[in-house]
DNA sequence: TTGAAAGCGATACCAG
DNA sequence: CTGGTATCGCTTTCAA
């Protein structure tokens, strides 16, 4: 049995040897495998065989060092354990990878310090783009960015109105200004909001929406049923149950997340109450939860892998001087998606 | 107000400039940087103030060029939107990160051909090493990624015997044969397993799982209460229906993961039975829902944080050669968490 | 239409 | 203890 000798990292094919073969020069070869030049029909195919041949594959460092571009892009999240941001990395791969672009992925941690040096390794690494999702960049490290030539596409609530690069969006408040319509037109009662945590990027925004749609019915909101709470499934749970317990009855609770939502679903089931014959409930994101819930939840589903896509969209245009305008913000409408909670 | 020049990208500094600026050699610079040999502490203090002053930070491509090594690590998976698959690559960064190696992100999407694909982008692009989780490896990718020098390590069911890379598992038969028998051991009555679909590559461990855990407690397997559904919630619920319909009636059902089993759970409830007053019900992963399920679901934890910071370690070992004997396989195991719902 | 040769920015060998 | 310089593999002028 013949066994390979260890560390056996052949020397790899390069430019020179395939010139050789082909009895031209390295020049001549570059050229043929960008298309840089026109070269002869002849010496092309010549090119190409020996290439085939000797399986030449180009190395991407030395071609990176001289044309210092990395053809790397990197995805900047802070938590990829959060649900949306895997699905945004997917959908941006999915355009990225097939051109030739490597993904890289950065989770910050949520914190501002690791941002920052994360934003040094990027433009150290020279990485051609950058996809940051999830929060709004500092300015200071845009400009880092924009000054080593890293193209920025921002997906995240509050960097719409940013003159320093190009934003995707999902309209929250719009989405739940209008499930909150739907909704409070099909019940007669008090209506309430469980609201996430302020100094949460999206609370403010998902807020407005549910003030928006009760306006448009011109409902008033009570303050008392106007509640916040962390984003978890325990303080759903408990924004509910301390409603209930101040003898408030709501007819329809409004929540910020879904994991509210199911915190205060079970909330209301540990009350004796029915979901939705006595309380409906709405939650927003459509985890994977919502559909196994019970009753399955009502909620609103953005689109995120279609926010990977569009973002990656942006950039690949901007990294390939495609486009080289103004910043440019698109925004993506979010979807209610209609169970049995409410 | 002063304007940046459009694409203003300053020509970097580079270790002339330093040494230049310290009045030494290149390769000096080279060796304070990265201690190579021994530097007079006076010229080293030298060199380090030049560093500063000039704000040098070293090209990556030029490294890596001459060196060979692209301090890049690829983390391959099947599906990165799948629960586990963000942890993972989570732990791996939590290791990696710090260590200035970049985590490139690479998605096969399940399919073999993607998978050769991406074998052929990593070794161009000279990863130092690969950490593959969701399936075997094909060996002759393996070899491959070998070949060209790139360390790996496999983690998923069904690697643990090969002798070419280093893997990281978790004992997932053994993890459900210790909830079967705890579970079992609680309940009077026939026990009913839902299995996942054969050919999946975790379904035959956690089916052994279940019957190894049975025969621990000298119970037989009745073959009608022994079935297998797809990995969702709408399998489990129709596989646990398609039971209570047959006139069966389960004491306790171990369900191969947690989306079958809160399917089941729901069929349950659709037949007026109580959980787990009259049927109990067990899952695996410990996914988000199982928490929110009512009642909460009692579950297997694996701990796909750990197996990434475990693959990381055993993969920096490969790559800094601090370790070059015979594949390891390190076995993790997986811990039972017991809720309301069994 | 093609070739020769100058770098890109670091490292590492060989001298001194 | 330090300096000069070849080299990694490719792209891209400049000349022919």
């Amino acid at each position: 049995m013949v066994t390979a000798p260890r560390d056996s990292r052949e020397r790899r094919v390069t430019v020179r040897d395939v010139a050789a073969h082909a009895g031209v020069s390295q020049a001549t070869v570059s050229q043929v495998l960008s298309g840089s030049r026109p070269v002869a029909e002849e010496t092309r195919a010549r090119v190409l065989a020996a290439v085939q041949e000797l399986g030449y594959r180009p190395n991407h460092f030395a071609r990176a060092l001289r044309q210092q571009k990395s053809h790397t892009v990197a995805i900047v999240v802070p938590n990829i354990t959060h649900v949306t941001y895997p699905m945004v990395a997917r959908g941006a791969g999915e355009i990225l990878g097939p051109l030739g672009y490597q993904v890289a992925l950065y989770d910050t941690n949520g914190l501002r310090a690791t941002e920052k040096q994360i934003v040094r390794t990027l433009t150290d690494r020279m990485v051609d783009g950058a996809i940051v999702f999830g929060y709004p960049l500092a300015p200071s490290d845009a400009r880092m960015l924009q000054e080593s030539g890293v193209a920025v596409v921002n997906g995240s609530p509050g960097s719409e109105s940013s003159p320093l690069w190009d934003t995707v969006q999902v309209d929250e408040t719009a989405a739940l200004r209008y499930l909150t319509r739907t909704l409070a037109a099909r019940y007669d009662g008090p209506i309430a909001y469980i609201g996430g945590p302020s100094g949460h990027n999206t609370a403010p925004r998902r807020e407005a929406g549910f003030r928006a749609g009760m306006q448009d019915l011109t409902l008033a909101t009570d303050p008392r049923l106007t509640t916040s709470a962390p984003y978890t499934w325990a303080g759903g749970r408990s924004a509910l149950t301390a409603m209930l317990e101040a003898g408030l009855r709501p007819r329809l609770v409004v929540c910020a997340n879904d994991m509210i939502a199911i915190g205060a679903i079970a909330a209301a089931r540990e009350y004796g109450l029915d979901v939705p014959g006595e309380v409906a409930v709405s939650g927003y994101d459509n985890i994977d939860a919502a559909e196994m819930a019970v009753p399955p939840l009502t909620t609103v589903e953005a689109s995120p892998f279609e926010q990977g896509r569009a973002a990656a969209r942006l950039l690949l245009e901007r990294m390939t001087d495609t486009y080289r305008g103004p910043a440019r913000h698109l925004t993506l409408s979010a979807e209610p998606v209609i169970r049995a909670s409410a």
